[in-house]
DNA sequence: CCCAGTACCTTGCATGAAAAGGTAGTAGGT
DNA sequence: ACCTACTACCTTTTCATGCAAGGTACTGGG
């Protein structure tokens, strides 16, 4: 294609959009029983957030270290155990604080929106 | 304070989950109009959403060497003059595309909200 | 002629997303 | 017994970007 050639293009903004509301929507998931990184993987892409390995589980030991996740090593039927993860009564506080966080936002930029809509 | 004294407090995840929408924000705030800098940083804060000056010139010349805004220099009546922001046509497709992609992600993350709601 | 106020911008650091590469367990074929 | 394919976990490296701090320059008042 011959447009959005440049560094600021489309599908760009569309992943950088996405990209900051991972930790919350992998707690959103994780808030629903247990599930594994695959899982966790094709729970976020059936939603349209795109993720990799090389995001997802460096940030499961993230919310591990800090003590909002924990896990249980499970065997699998097919291959090597997996590690299956729950929430920390930790984890449902901070979900809890990022759902309240997620509204504001919303109501915030629902409201930009109507007044750019205004003007144009 | 005692507790939240881990990596992982609710403020940090409070101000991450902004952040990654400040560009789409700032489209929307220049969107109305004609901005300079600190019009642009008193209207992103008056809607909740924290920015300072070392965040907002690079992005304004981001988003200008991407071709989405353009300024002309105005005189002011005390102080330096300033550089007067707004949409480029280009500025405004962009600024559609984000808003397709914030209704998309709205709809995905409120169900999610309701899936976990249901399991607890 | 200095100083306060305003406006623009840059430098340096920390965080975190993503690509790519690495290790290891299981199953099935030969 | 060995090889290959598949799955699962994790690390290393690179790059983008938010932010604190610091820097330059124009204006008007004392």
């Amino acid at each position: 294609m011959d447009m959005e050639n440049k560094s600021f293009d489309t599908e760009s903004a569309r992943a950088q959009m996405r990209k900051s509301l991972l930790e919350y929507c992998t707690l959103l998931v994780i808030g629903q029983g247990e599930f594994y990184a695959s899982d966790i993987l094709n729970e976020l892409k059936a939603n349209n957030l795109i993720v990799v390995e090389g995001t997802l589980y460096p940030m499961l030991s993230r919310l591990k270290g800090s003590e909002l996740l924990e896990y249980t090593w499970k065997e699998s039927k097919a291959g090597p155990p997996r590690k299956y993860y729950r929430l920390t009564e930790r984890g449902k506080h901070m979900l809890d604080q990022l759902k309240a966080t997620w509204l504001e936002l919303t109501l915030s930029i629902n409201s930009l929106i109507k007044k750019y809509e205004k003007n144009n």
